[in-house]
DNA sequence: TCAAAAGTGTTGGGGTTACACCCATGA
DNA sequence: TCATGGGTGTAACCCCAACACTTTTGA
């Protein structure tokens, strides 16, 4: 019955940042205590009695490595019996999305070393943290065809093609420059900003957009279904 | 710290169960102990301390019901400092589906009473139960459009118009019976049946179909998007 | 002047939409 | 025979895929 009941609960982040040219980064923090002592893992920790698991989040990640995520959503919890060798632990696991310019990592902010990893050249990893990244990623796949997440990885202003590349990094495939031009332009969900991207490392300077968030509400109560990406 | 952790951990379920003449109903068992006491709750409990999270569930439904879900997903956990008067209480929420052939209820299996209740028409449920039906039916449908679930609520044998109705019932839309069957059939994912519906109601008999797991495994490693209702 | 990346236009084809008609059964 | 639901077919249309060419910058 439940008085013997002795399970404890952390809530754990996988938060992730992306640019064309660095591609998608989780971060990850260096574990200063056993167990898995010096591997790295998932910012998080336990949550405290009487605090909103969401908050527990947004206070780990901003103890562990002083940054602040822009969305946070939970997506799995991880349960199997021996995970963790400390006795029975479950993991709440969130996905935090943050903007490229919100990233830079104030060294010793905590007193844990962070860093961003990339997703696709993970070090050795504490717990079953792998396969929670793994499993975030799988989630992210399936909401961003129909929902705007992609635009809380992007700055508020950005060209149209770091939009595409960022979908072409995710589903892994190579999509038509021009037709993701039309296909973005035509469902009205971009804003055109009076400035252009400065200073190029090569080739004419981009044109901003920012996300109509108002459209894309309205466009949800006029069409059944929204389909962003294919 | 951890030491001072106090939480306990629920696993439920929202099952369901889906026949176009019932619509969409869902297995709620009467609570027989406060809180809450004589409201009706999700089958579900406290997870034991080395039992995983899905053992949890299985066991609860079968427990309480008599039934046996043919699938089970985790969905979200609810984790609102206040959700529970006794305390602190997680609860891992999954998703039950189970086809309509198997959901004879046994009175006084537990000795719980369970009930299956229109999902557009539930009564007054314990703790946020209602919320968290809410946000079972969400979840599928983000993934009703792209993974083979439908079948899972299905007979093994059945007509198409079963499989339509369930989509129309689920996106609450209706669909034109012809461009479903030949959307459906052009993506082969139905195999023909010797059979034929006996004795239907009204009208022609209806050609029985079967899911074929095998070609929707081989088309997804084929096509980098599938997509079986829009 | 050239390379590189961004912006715009055209075409053809496949799939969805919107229709009508016939079939099989029970009453 | 009639009502009811099931099965099949066709045409218009739209969206998407596959293309080429022009524009704007830095070097």
């Amino acid at each position: 019955m439940p008085v013997h009941q002795h399970i404890r609960v952390t809530a754990d982040a996988v938060v992730l940042r992306f640019t064309s040219k660095e591609g998608m980064k989780v971060l990850l923090s260096k574990r200063s205590i056993p167990p898995h002592i010096f591997k790295w893992g998932l910012p998080g920790g336990f949550i405290r009695n009487d605090e909103p698991v969401e908050d527990a989040v947004h206070r780990e990640i901003r103890d562990e490595t002083g940054l602040r995520v822009n969305y946070l959503e939970q997506f799995r919890t991880f349960g199997e019996p021996e995970r963790d060798p400390r006795g029975r632990v479950l993991c709440v696991a969130h996905i935090g999305l943050i903007k490229p310019s919100a990233t830079k990592l104030v060294p010793g902010a905590g007193n844990k070393e962070a860093r961003w990893y990339p997703v696709r050249e993970l070090p050795q990893m504490a717990f079953d943290h792998d396969v929670v990244i793994a499993a975030a990623l799988d989630h992210l796949r399936l909401k961003m065809r129909n929902e705007p997440l992609a635009f809380e990885l992007l700055d508020a202003k950005f060209p149209v093609s770091e939009l595409e590349k960022l979908y072409e990094w995710l589903y892994d495939r190579s999509v038509d420059r021009r037709n993701f031009q039309k296909k973005i332009h035509n469902l009205g969900l971009l804003t055109t900003q009076q400035e252009k991207l400065k200073h190029p490392l090569q080739g004419r300077p981009a044109q901003l957009y920012s996300f109509n968030r108002e459209r894309f509400i309205e466009l949800r109560e006029k069409e059944s279904y929204i389909e962003i990406f294919s």
